[in-house]
DNA sequence: CGTTCTCTTGACCAGCATCAAAATTTGTGG
DNA sequence: CCACAAATTTTGATGCTGGTCAAGAGAACG
């Protein structure tokens, strides 16, 4: 128990004894390229980060002097446009790479929506080590293809769609059929409010509200507290998701 | 003369005696990163393909056996819905890479939208270049990081936006401003149709037509003919596009 | 010069935004 | 543990933006 206590950042790096040996987001992070026997050059550089809810991780317009990996919790990125709306561009989960861009400044603000843990790197260190280890830039270099391929799907997401199709689609692409997550199977939890949700799929939280009550009627989901939603129907979702007359 | 009339698919890559090194495409390509010296190492694995108008060059699905570099024309990317809505995912100009996200088949398929020019590589030959030199995947990374940057942006072209500024910030996006393309400063040329400009924002060719009349009467642009405009106020044109309002 | 394709403009309608208020949930202090 | 306050969500009423349907005007092509 006394351990349990001082591990409570459950999957922060470098902990005593622990590290990214024991890292609950490796198995699907950028780390995982690098082998067992190598996790002691790798920890060396990692810093572990301690975020509460809606603590700024980056700001938008900042110079990126870091990169960082999600361990636990969920984060939002941002962008604000002139009149203040304000363009969600991205929610980030435990295994998510923050810094695949590459830019020398920040092009989103992001910020914990929930407490939350990272793995910090200096930038200049992480390019070092990849210059050094090139299966790790290898596999930079395929997540962040992975990530351009699912922003170009995003694309998709957002055109021509009605609102009941991205809410949809939403939250098929939350994590939770992912079998690493944490979520049992079916479970989708949503950790951002629905204005966010909003931000994100370019709609008022009214109708992301509506949408999921549709969504109960139609017995796709079940409403099982304001955060927590069970897919009944996967198949039925994916129908809607697509645009299939019901 | 008759030099000009052997060269027409004008930027061609392996042309007798210009090959890469003539290559307009070149100085804002991916191939720019290797050296005049080393440029028979890259003309060896290049394979020019010239494409008319409405070609296809990648199919949705297939497998992605290639990858291209455009030298000249302009393409259109794009997805089909389930219920046949087509989504256009992006337009490509000369210098724009094919195949960053690296997937084993493609997420989409892409035509010519007027005749164009491309340079293939097999896939399995690039990889090997780049293993064997490191400035290319370097290379390669830092725009797959750009190309990650722009598709991020997009996102918030899509959301929370009116028709008027989409078509706005559309218009900004074309090449026209980029002093190493073609077009003389400020002149647009729209080698896509409305109804294509349309699936790419996620509007309908209507409203896309009533937007640019709109532009036309706020003295932001001009349209020379159907394919030219000319931007008679960039700054109204980046207000309009940011939202201000007018 | 006529056929075809694309673009433009108009009239009408639907989906989503906006405005508003009630219902739940969450947090706080007694 | 309960009660109150604050925040978030849900639901309702109304209006506007952009979609749909339709017709006419240019361009492009043979």
């Amino acid at each position: 128990m006394f351990e349990l206590k001082a591990a409570s950042p459950d999957c922060a790096a470098r902990r005593a004894g622990g590290g990214c040996a024991i890292c609950r987001a490796r198995p699907f992070s950028l780390c995982a390229s690098v082998p067992d026997a190598d996790l002691a050059q790798l920890e060396a550089l990692a810093e572990p980060v301690i975020l509460a809810a809606d603590q700024t991780l980056t700001r938008e317009g900042d110079p990126a002097a870091y990169v960082y990996n999600v361990t636990a919790g969920t984060l939002r990125a941002y962008r604000l446009l002139a009149d203040g709306r304000r363009q969600v561009t991205d929610f980030l989960f435990p295994g998510d790479f923050i810094g695949l861009a590459g830019g020398e400044v920040w092009a989103d603000s992001i910020e914990a929506i929930e407490p939350a843990t990272v793995c910090r790197f200096r930038r200049a260190d992480y390019r070092a080590l990849m210059t050094e280890r090139r299966e790790l830039e290898a596999a930079l270099l395929a997540r962040t293809g992975d990530a351009l391929a699912e922003a170009m799907g995003r694309h998709t997401l957002l055109g021509r769609r009605s609102a009941l199709e991205r809410v949809a689609a939403f939250l098929q692409s939350l994590p939770g059929s992912d079998p690493l997550r944490v979520e049992p199977a079916g479970i989708v939890r949503l950790a951002m409010t629905r204005g966010e949700v909003a931000d994100y799929l370019g709609l008022t939280l009214e109708t992301v509200s509506r949408s999921l009550s549709r969504l109960k009627a139609l017995g796709a989901i079940e409403q099982l507290s304001l955060t927590q939603l069970r897919v009944e129907r996967p198949d039925l979702l994916a129908a809607v998701a697509e645009g299939e007359r019901t």
